[in-house]
DNA sequence: TTGAAAGCGCTAACAC
DNA sequence: GTGTTAGCGCTTTCAA
C-alpha cells in the first residue's frame, strides 16, 4: 500500500488563490483581519479544490484536535452490549454528541475505562496522550471520580460531568434526578398510593442520593412516612429482587426502581408471587430502555434526555475552546415521565 | 486555556534512554533491527516516563493514523437511535470493533453518510481527508455502493465490505445469509410447515437476494413450491404488514421476515386478525433486537454475529497495513438460529 | 491586513 | 544495528 498523503493541502489552496498559507489558515479558522475580498477568493479555491483540513496536522500545529472523547464505564458498557438487551446509553450519547460534533467539524470518540481499576489514571492518561482531545465528556460514575476529574483539571482539558453536581472544574450537567423522583412519586400519590417504596442506586453514583432526596421530599410534602420504604440496591437484577422483597414486606403498594434491571426484577418477583402489576403493585422504572418499554405491562418510566445532555456538553466544550465564556452554574435538562401500563390506583 | 502540548514525547524517551529518536520509534513500531538490550532500555524508559505516542504526530510522520472508520447509513442509523427501540447494530459494531482496535492501539470512529445523497462522494472524501483513516468498514447498503467502494479503491484505503460478495477490492464478509435462511426454513419444515412464506428485504441490499436464495433452496430440497410465497418488502413496518397480508392470503402457515420491523408488523397483523402465534402462524425474524426478544411470544430469530464480523474486519485491515497477506476469498461468519416461542407445529 | 519563518511529534530514507 | 536528516500539513509567533 502506497504511503498515502493528503491529496489537496493548504498549500494547494494558497497557490490556487494566490495568497499565503497564513491567509488560508485564517480563513479556515474564521479569524479576523482578513479582507472580505481575500476571504471570498480563498473560500472559492477551497470549494473548487475540495479542500478539507487534516485534523492530524491541525493538531500538530498546536491548535485544536477536533476530537471529543466520551468516556464510559468499561465493564458496565460492555456488559450492556454483550447482553444486548438494548441498553442504549451509548447510542443516545452518539445521537446527541456525534450530531452536535458534526455541526462544528468535530468528532466524538467513545472510550471505555474501568472504574475500579487501580491504574485508572494511567488508562486515561494514555488515551489523552494518544488522542489529545479538545474535551472529555464524563458519564457516571466517572463524572464524580476525583482521580479522573483531577487528572483532567491538571491537564487543562475542558470536560463535562454528566450526573455530577460536585463543586470544581468541568461543566456539571444533570437530568434533574431530584425532580424526576418527585414527579414519579407524585404520579403514584395522585393515583392514590400512600406506601410508595424506592429501590435506590448505589452511593457510588451521586444521582442515587438525588433520587432518594426527591422521593423523600415528595413523600414529606404529602405527609407520608418513608421509614422502611427505601432499599439501597446496586443497579443489578439481584439487588432489585432483594429490594422488591423488602419493600413488599414493608407493605409498599407502589415501587420506584432506579434502573431497568431492578425494575425488571421487581416485575418478575411480583409475577412469581402472583401479584398483578399494576393491580396489586404499581411500578415506575428510572430507565426507558426496551426492557422497560417492552415489558408486560410496559413500564411507566422516567425518560432521561441523554442525547440532549450530551449535545449540550459538546456545545459547552466547543464554546469554551472558542473562548466564549462558560456558564458556571450546573445545567439541568429535566427528565420526563412516560406513563404506561405499570401504574394504576391501588386496589 | 493554555496551549496544550504533549507532556512526554519521543524526545524525552530518547534522552532518558540515551538513544536516538529513531531507535525509540523502532521500538514503538516493533520494527526489526534493534538489539534486545537496546529494546529493553527503551521499553523501560517508556514505562518510567509513561510515554504514549501521539496519534496525530504518527499520522503526520506519514505512517498509520491508527484510526478505522465504521461507515453507517445516516438515515437508518439515526432513525434507529431516535426511536430507541434497541436496534443495536452500531453497539455490536462498537463491541466487536472497538475492542479489537484497542488491542492494537487503534480507535474506531463511527461515521454516518447518506446513502441516497447525490454528494455522497464529497461527504466521504471530506471524512477521509479530515481523518485519514487506515481503513474503512462498510456496512450495507454502503458496502455495495460503487461510488463508495470506487472512491476507497482510488484512494488506496483498505476497506472491508460487510454484507457484500461483489467482486472487486475490499475484504468481503458475510454472515451466511443464505445458510441462515435455509436454517430458518428447515426449522419450520421440521415442525411440519409446508407453506412457508418469506418477506424479503429490498434489492438495494445484496443480502436480500441471498436470503431469498436460501429459502428457495431449502424449499426446493423439500419439494415445496415457492410460487406466491415471497413478498418483497423494504424493511419498513408498513411493507411488513403488506407482506404478511399477502402471504396469509397465499395460505402461509409460517412466515420468515427479513428484519425485526417486518416481523413485528407480521406479529401485530396476526393479532389483529385473531390468529395465534405460534398456534395459527409461526414466525421467524431475521434480527435479534429487543423488539424480537421481548415480543409476545418472543420471536425465534436469526442471530447475526455483527460484533464478530466487525472484529474480523478490523483484524483484516490491520493485518493488511502490517503487510501480512490478505485472504482473497470472502469470509463467512455464520449466523445462528435462536429458537423461541414464535414457532411451533402448524395446527 | 498580510506574509515568512519556525516548530509541533513523529517516521522514512539514507548514511554510518 | 543505529543515528542523522528531512519533511508531513498545519498553526503560531513575529515582521512587514
Amino acid at each position: 500500500m502506497a504511503r498515502r498523503r493528503q491529496a489537496v493541502t493548504i498549500k494547494h489552496v494558497a497557490a490556487d488563490a494566490g495568497v499565503s498559507l497564513q491567509t488560508v489558515s485564517r480563513v479556515i479558522n474564521k479569524e479576523p483581519n482578513v479582507r472580505p475580498e481575500m476571504m471570498a477568493r480563498v473560500q472559492e479555491a477551497i470549494e473548487r479544490l475540495g479542500y478539507v483540513p487534516s485534523i492530524a496536522a491541525q493538531r500538530m500545529g498546536g491548535s485544536r484536535s477536533y476530537l471529543i472523547v466520551a468516556l464510559n464505564d468499561r465493564e458496565r458498557t460492555i456488559a450492556g452490549w454483550r447482553n444486548h438487551e438494548g441498553t442504549d446509553w451509548v447510542d443516545q450519547m452518539l445521537l446527541g454528541g456525534m450530531l452536535k460534533c458534526a455541526e462544528h467539524g468535530y468528532r466524538l470518540i467513545v472510550e471505555l475505562v474501568d472504574t475500579h481499576s487501580d491504574h485508572i489514571e494511567r488508562e486515561l492518561s494514555a488515551a489523552l496522550a494518544a488522542l489529545q482531545p479538545d474535551g472529555v465528556i464524563l458519564t457516571p460514575p466517572h463524572s464524580q471520580n476525583p482521580l479522573i476529574t483531577g487528572l483532567l483539571e491538571r491537564e487543562g482539558i475542558s470536560f463535562a460531568r454528566i450526573g455530577s453536581l460536585a463543586p470544581g472544574r468541568g461543566f456539571a450537567l444533570t437530568m434533574g434526578d431530584t425532580g424526576a423522583a418527585e414527579m414519579a412519586t407524585d404520579h403514584l400519590f395522585a393515583l392514590g398510593h400512600r406506601r410508595i417504596g424506592l429501590i435506590a442506586g448505589p452511593d457510588e453514583y451521586e444521582l442515587s442520593a438525588w433520587r432518594v432526596a426527591g422521593w423523600r421530599a415528595a413523600m414529606a410534602a404529602h405527609d407520608l412516612p418513608t421509614d422502611d420504604l427505601m432499599f439501597q440496591g446496586d443497579f443489578s437484577y439481584e439487588s432489585g429482587r432483594q429490594g422488591a422483597e423488602a419493600l413488599l414486606e414493608a407493605g409498599a403498594t407502589a415501587i420506584i426502581a432506579s434502573n431497568d434491571q431492578m425494575s425488571l426484577a421487581t416485575l418478575l418477583l411480583a409475577r412469581d408471587r402472583g401479584l398483578d402489576v399494576p393491580g396489586d403493585l404499581s411500578l415506575v422504572s428510572f430507565d426507558d430502555t426496551p426492557i422497560a418499554r417492552f415489558a408486560h405491562p410496559p413500564l411507566t418510566s422516567v425518560v432521561q434526555p441523554i442525547a440532549e445532555v450530551t449535545s449540550r456538553a459538546v456545545e459547552l466544550i466547543i464554546a469554551e475552546r472558542a473562548g466564549r465564556d462558560a456558564p458556571t452554574d450546573p445545567i439541568e435538562i429535566a427528565a420526563s415521565l412516560a406513563v404506561r401500563g405499570s401504574t394504576a390506583p391501588p386496589r
